[in-house]
RNA sequence: GCCGAAAUGGCGGAACUGGUAGACGCGCUGGACUCAAAAUCCAGUGACCCUAAAAGUCGUGUGGGUUCGACUCCCACUUUCGGCACCA
C-alpha cells in the first residue's frame, strides 16, 4: 500500500486563498451572538523577523478563538503592530534607512509570517501605532489627560476647567486633588497671578503635566539614553560616561490612580504571581512624615518613614545629593564633592552592590522628641525621586542604614527586642520596643500607630499613606514616536493643540542625529517647530503610549470621529482573554489599566478594567554557543581562541565570549558542543575580521591550515534569549516549509505548558509529523481513494471519540494545550487499532482538531463533501454517558505503598469492597493473618490498608 | 539587592482537589517487511537486585516536617530563568 501523501504546501496555499476570499475570519460589525474578545500582545516588528518563540502565545489564543467561533460566539481576534520605538531609530542612525521604511518592511514580513502559521486574525482591523490615523487618537487621549485633574473627593478625573472655577471662587480651600506638591493659596492670590504663574500652578494638578526629572545624559553622544542603552554605568555604544541630568519633562500622574489600580485587581482573573508583581510595584505603605529642625538656620528636614516606631533609634539623617537643602547645608569645602556626587553618584543602571558612599555635611538636626543633635549626612543610597529625598537613619533596624553606619562608624542603637525565632533579621516588624520612652513595652505594630499619633500630637509630622509607584515619565528626546501636540507661547506656557488640528504628523527627517543640548532630533526640523503661536514641543511620546489603548481601537479601527464608536465599545466592552509575555507584567499592563480607567472616568468606555483574564506565556529560548577569545596585549598580537575545556586556566577578565552561529556548531546544547575544522572555516568566513586567528585546545593549536586533521575546539553552551545578537534565531517559515503549518502549530503546543519557558528543540517534531500522517491516512482506502463509511459507529469507537472530545474541550478552556495534542494522539492510535473509517467518528474528530490544525482539517472537510469551511461549522460536544467506564481500577496499598491493582465492577458497594479486598491473595500475604488497623477507601479512587 | 516563576527517566513533558509517579512524544534496543536502505509496522525501555521470570528495594533539585498516604502542603537551602524604579 502506498499511502496518499498530504501535500502541505499546496493545501496551505489553497486554504489561505479560500479563507481570504471568503473572509471567514472577518468580524463584521456587531451581532446578537455573545461576544468573545481574544487578544495577543501585539509585537514590535524587529528587523530579525518573527522567531519560533513569538507564536507560542499566538497559536494558543488562536486555538481558543477558533473554538469559540465554532461554538457560536461572535469572536474578535485582531492583530497589529507596536511600531514606534528605539530599535528602528538606532537602525536608521547606523544604516541611514528611515524608520518609516524599515518599520514598513518589518511589518510586511511579520504579517506574512503570521498568515503562514494559519492564525485566524481579522486583518481588516489591523492597527499600526505609527500611522497618523491611529496616533491621532493617542494624541487625543494625551490632550484629555492634559485637560483633566484627579479629584480625590470625587474619586475620579474631572475637567481642569472645574478646578480653575474653584480656584477663582475659593483658592485652594477645600480642593482635594492629586498633585505634585500640596499648595495653599486664596482666590485673591489666584486672581493676582500672571497667566504664566497660573499655567505653572495648574501643571501641579494636570494628569499630563511637566516637571523636572532626571535623565541619563551622555555628554559624549550628546543625547539622553534609555536604561537598556547603558551597560555597567557607561553607554553601551562607545562606553562613554553617563550622568544624571535634570530636564523639564512631560509626565503622567498615574499615582492618582494608585488606590484604584490596587483595589480593582481583585476582580480580575489573573495569576496571583502577576497580581503580586503589580501590588509590589504600586507598593502601598502606611508611614509617617517627620520633621527634624536644623540646629541653626531655622530650616527643617522632612523625612518619610514606614517605621516611625524606630524613631528613638535614629543616629543620623541622610539627604539625597540632589536634595534642595543639600547645597545649603554643605560647607564651602564640601561643595565640590557634592557636585561630583550629583553627577556621578546615581550612576544609572548600575545594580552592582557597591560599598555605601556619602559624606558628613557638618550640620546637625534636632531629634523631635529628645532634642538630641543628629548629624546630617549626604548619602548616595538616598534617592531624590522617592519619598521626600531624605531619610532618618536607623542602623539598628534597617540593613542599608546599618551598612552605612558601619562604614562611617555611626552609632547603632537597638530599640526592638526581637522574638528569638530563627531567620529573624533586623528589619523584621516583630518584637517589643525598648529604649524608646513612651513606646517601651509595645509590640511593633502597635508602636507604629502610637508613634504616628505622638508625632501628630507634638506637631512634628503626620501619618501618611504612600505608594512606591511614581508618576510615569512621558517625554523622550527621540524622533520615532508620537509628537506631543503642544506649542509653547512667547511666555513659555504649554498650549495644547486644538483637537481639530489632530493628528499632528511627525515631519520627515533624513538625519536623526540628536539636537543641540540633548534635545530631540525633531528640534532640527525648524520649519515644523516654528508656528505662528510659538515653538512646538520637540519631545515625542514613549513606547508605551501607543500600546496603552490599542485594544480599544480594534473594536472600531477605521472610525474617524472618535477612537471607537460608543456602540462598538458597548458591545465589545473588554478583552475576555489576553495572552502575552511576562516581560510586560508590570509596565504595559499598569499603563493600560491607568489609561482605561481614565477613559472610564470620562465616560468613554463602559468597563473600569480592560483585561478580564490574562495569561502569561513562557519564552521559547534559544541555545547560545560561544567560543572564548583570549584578549592579548599589543596591536599586532594574533587573536587566540581557546577551547572551553581550558578556559578555566585563564583569568575571567582576559576572556571574551564570542557568539557563534548555531549552524556551525556540532552537538550544540550538550557538553560535547564543538567546532570542527569545517565549523572553524565557516566561522572565519562569516567573521572575516578574525582571519588568521589561532585556535587552541587542550592538546594542540595553530591557525586554520596549520591545524591537524580532526582538530576540534569546544564551545560554551548556554540557554538564553532567542535573538539576532546571539545568532540563534529559528524562523518559523523554515519549519513550516519542511513540516507544514499544522505540524508546527501542534508541535509548539506539544512542547509543554504555555506558561513555562523552554528551549527550542526540533528533536521531537517527528512525533507530531507522524501523528498527522497517521491521522490523514485513516481517510484513505488501500487504493489511495478518499473513503468514509456511513455505518453506525460501535460503542467502543464512540467511547474513544467522546473521551477525546471531553478531554480536549476541557483542556482548551484551561489552556492546557500540550495535553490536548497527547489526547489526539491517543485517540488516533486507538481508532487505527480498530481500523475505524466511519464518517460519524472521523468527521467529529476532524472538527475537534480544526482549531489546532486548521489546514489539514479544512482539506479533509472539503474532501468529505461537507458544506462551507470547517471553521464555521460547529464544535463537537461530548455525551457524558459515553465517557464513563463500567469498571474501576483500584490501586490497593498497604501503609501507603501500592501492592496490587484490583479491577472491580463500578456497581460494587463500599462494604463489599472493604471485605472483598482482604480476601485477595495478593493482599492476604501482606497481612500475615493480622487484622488491619484501618482501611481507608476513597470510592472510585484508591484503597489503603493500614497495619 | 528586591520581586516573580521553575526544578520529575537519556530528552520535552503527564499526574484532576493530598490518592496507581513517568500518560503522550522523542531517543535508544530488538524484531518484521526489503537484495539493501529509507519509510512503515510490532515489542521493550526510571535505577538497582537477578541468567531470566516472579517478587522486592530505591526513586519527582537538597535537608527536615505534617499525613493512613506527599511531585502536590509547611519550614530551610541550592540551582536556573524572567522582571526591576538601590523604593526608606
Amino acid at each position: 500500500m502506498n499511502p496518499v501523501e498530504y501535500e502541505h504546501i499546496a493545501v496551505e496555499q489553497a486554504c489561505k486563498q479560500f479563507w481570504n476570499s471568503a473572509g471567514i475570519y472577518r468580524t463584521d460589525g456587531l451581532s446578537d451572538k455573545p461576544k468573545y474578545y481574544v487578544l495577543d500582545m501585539f509585537p514590535y516588528p524587529s528587523g530579525a523577523g518573527l522567531h519560533v518563540g513569538h507564536p507560542l502565545g499566538y497559536i494558543s489564543s488562536d486555538i481558543v478563538a477558533r473554538k469559540r467561533r465554532m461554538e457560536g460566539y461572535h469572536v474578535l481576534h485582531p492583530m497589529g503592530f507596536d511600531a514606534f520605538g528605539l530599535p528602528a531609530e538606532q537602525y536608521a542612525i547606523q544604516t541611514g534607512i528611515h524608520p518609516a521604511v524599515s518599520t514598513r518592511q518589518n511589518i510586511d514580513r511579520y504579517r506574512e509570517q503570521l498568515v503562514n502559521i494559519g492564525l485566524s486574525f481579522d486583518w481588516s482591523r489591523e492597527v499600526i501605532t505609527c500611522q497618523p490615523e491611529y496616533y491621532r487618537w493617542t494624541q487625543w487621549i494625551f490632550l484629555q489627560l492634559f485637560h483633566h485633574y484627579y479629584d480625590i473627593a470625587a474619586n475620579r478625573a474631572l475637567p481642569i476647567a472645574k478646578l480653575v472655577e474653584r480656584f477663582e471662587q475659593g483658592g485652594s480651600q477645600g480642593v482635594h486633588a492629586s498633585c505634585s506638591e500640596p499648595l495653599r493659596f486664596s482666590a485673591e492670590d489666584w486672581k493676582n497671578m500672571t497667566s504664566k504663574e497660573r499655567d505653572e500652578l495648574l501643571m501641579n494638578y494636570r494628569l499630563a503635566f511637566r516637571r523636572i526629572s532626571h535623565v541619563n545624559w551622555c555628554e559624549a553622544l550628546g543625547t539622553v539614553l534609555a536604561n537598556d542603552e547603558i551597560k555597567d554605568g557607561v553607554s553601551e555604544r562607545g562606553g562613554h560616561p553617563v550622568e544624571k541630568k535634570p530636564m523639564m519633562q512631560w509626565a503622567l500622574r498615574i499615582t492618582a490612580y494608585s488606590e484604584r489600580l490596587l483595589h480593582d485587581m481583585e476582580s480580575l482573573d489573573w495569576s496571583e504571581a502577576l497580581k503580586t508583581m503589580q501590588r509590589n510595584w504600586i507598593g502601598k505603605s502606611r508611614g509617617c512624615a517627620i520633621f527634624f529642625d536644623l540646629e541653626v538656620g531655622g530650616e527643617r528636614i522632612e523625612v518619610y518613614s514606614t517605621r516611625p516606631d524606630t524613631i528613638f533609634g535614629v543616629s543620623f539623617l541622610a539627604l539625597a545629593p540632589e536634595h534642595p537643602l543639600a547645597e545649603q547645608l554643605c560647607a564651602d569645602g564640601l561643595m565640590h564633592s557634592l557636585q561630583e556626587y550629583c553627577k556621578l553618584a546615581n550612576s544609572p543602571a548600575d545594580r552592582e552592590r557597591k560599598s555605601p558612599s556619602g559624606f558628613f555635611s557638618g550640620k546637625y538636626a534636632l531629634h523631635p522628641f529628645t532634642n538630641e543633635r543628629v548629624p546630617v549626612w549626604i548619602a548616595e543610597y538616598v534617592l531624590i525621586e522617592y519619598g521626600t529625598g531624605a531619610i532618618m537613619g536607623v542602623p539598628g533596624h534597617d540593613l542599608r542604614d546599618e551598612a552605612f553606619a558601619k562604614k562611617f562608624a555611626l552609632p547603632i542603637l537597638k530599640v526592638i527586642d526581637f522574638p528569638g525565632h530563627a531567620g529573624a533579621d533586623i528589619e523584621e516588624k516583630a518584637g517589643v520596643m525598648v529604649n524608646s520612652r513612651f513606646l517601651d513595652g509595645l509590640e511593633v505594630s502597635n508602636a507604629i500607630d502610637r508613634a504616628i499619633a505622638e508625632i501628630e500630637v507634638v506637631g512634628r509630622g503626620y501619618g501618611k499613606t504612600v505608594y512606591k509607584m511614581r508618576d510615569a515619565n512621558f517625554s523622550r528626546q527621540r524622533y520615532w514616536g508620537e509628537p506631543i501636540p503642544v506649542v509653547y507661547n512667547d511666555k513659555g506656557c504649554a498650549m495644547p493643540l486644538d483637537e481639530s488640528k489632530l493628528p499632528l504628523e511627525l515631519p520627515h527627517l533624513t538625519s536623526l542625529e540628536p539636537g543641540r543640548g540633548g534635545k530631540s532630533p525633531l528640534s532640527r526640523a525648524e520649519e515644523w517647530v516654528q508656528t505662528s503661536q510659538g515653538d512646538r514641543e520637540t519631545d515625542t511620546m514613549p513606547g508605551y503610549a501607543g500600546s496603552s489603548w490599542y485594544f480599544l481601537r480594534y473594536m472600531d479601527p477605521h472610525n474617524t470621529n472618535s477612537f471607537a464608536s460608543k456602540e462598538a465599545l458597548a458591545y465589545w466592552r473588554d478583552v475576555d482573554l489576553y495572552i502575552g509575555g511576562t516581560e510586560h507584567a508590570v509596565g504595559h499592563l499598569m499603563y493600560s489599566r491607568f489609561w482605561h480607567k481614565f477613559l472610564f472616568d470620562l465616560g468613554y468606555v463602559p468597563t473600569f478594567e480592560p483585561f478580564k483574564k490574562l495569561v502569561n506565556q513562557g519564552m521559547i529560548q534559544g541555545v547560545i554557543e560561544s567560543i572564548y577569545l583570549l584578549k592579548q596585549e599589543g596591536a599586532n598580537a594574533n587573536n587566540l581562541f581557546i577551547s572551553a575545556t581550558i578556559a578555566d586556566r585563564y583569568p575571567v577578565e582576559q576572556l571574551a565570549k564570542i557568539p557563534v552561529h548555531l549552524d556551525f556548531v556540532e552537538d550544540a546544547n550538550s557538553p560535547a558542543a564543538h567546532l570542527s575544522l569545517e565549523g572553524i572555516e565557516k566561522f572565519l568566513r562569516w567573521r572575516p575580521e578574525f582571519a588568521g586567528s589561532h585556535f587552541l585546545n587542550e592538546h594542540e593549536g595553530g591557525a586554520l591550515g596549520g591545524l591537524p586533521p580532526g582538530f576540534t575546539i569546544k564551545t560554551h553552551s548556554e540557554i538564553g534569549k532567542m535573538s539576532k545578537r546571539y545568532h540563534n534565531v529559528v524562523n518559523p517559515d523554515d519549519v513550516i516549509r519542511e513540516y507544514g503549518a499544522d505540524c508546527f502549530r501542534m508541535y509548539e503546543m506539544f512542547l509543554g505548558p504555555i506558561e513555562q519557558s523552554k528551549p527550542w528543540d526540533m528533536h521531537g517534531i517527528d512525533g507530531v509529523a507522524k501523528f498527522l500522517k497517521k491521522y490523514f491516512a485513516m481517510f484513505f482506502d488501500e487504493g489511495g481513494h478518499f473513503h468514509l463509511v456511513d455505518a453506525e459507529p460501535t460503542r467502543e469507537e464512540l467511547q474513544i471519540l467522546h473521551q477525546c472530545i471531553k478531554k480536549v474541550s476541557q483542556d482548551i478552556d484551561c489552556l492546557s494545550l500540550n495535553t490536548c495534542v497527547s489526547a489526539f494522539m491517543i485517540c488516533v492510535n486507538e481508532l487505527r487499532r480498530l481500523q475505524c473509517s466511519k464518517r460519524g467518528v472521523l468527521l467529529p474528530l476532524t472538527q475537534l482538531m480544526a482549531p489546532f490544525a486548521p489546514f489539514i482539517t479544512e482539506h479533509i472537510w472539503g474532501l468529505s463533501d461537507s458544506k462551507g469551511s470547517i471553521h464555521l461549522s460547529c464544535y463537537p460536544r461530548w455525551d457524558e454517558a459515553l465517557t464513563e467506564r463500567s469498571e474501576v481500577h483500584y490501586p490497593v496499598s498497604i501503609n501507603g505503598k501500592k501492592r496490587h491493582e484490583w479491577i472491580v465492577s463500578k456497581s460494587l458497594g463500599e462494604e463489599e469492597l472493604r471485605t472483598g479486598v482482604l480476601e485477595l491473595p495478593e493482599i492476604k500475604k501482606w497481612l500475615s493473618g493480622v487484622a488491619p488497623k484501618k482501611i481507608i477507601l476513597v470510592p472510585g479512587r484508591m484503597i489503603n490498608i493500614v497495619v
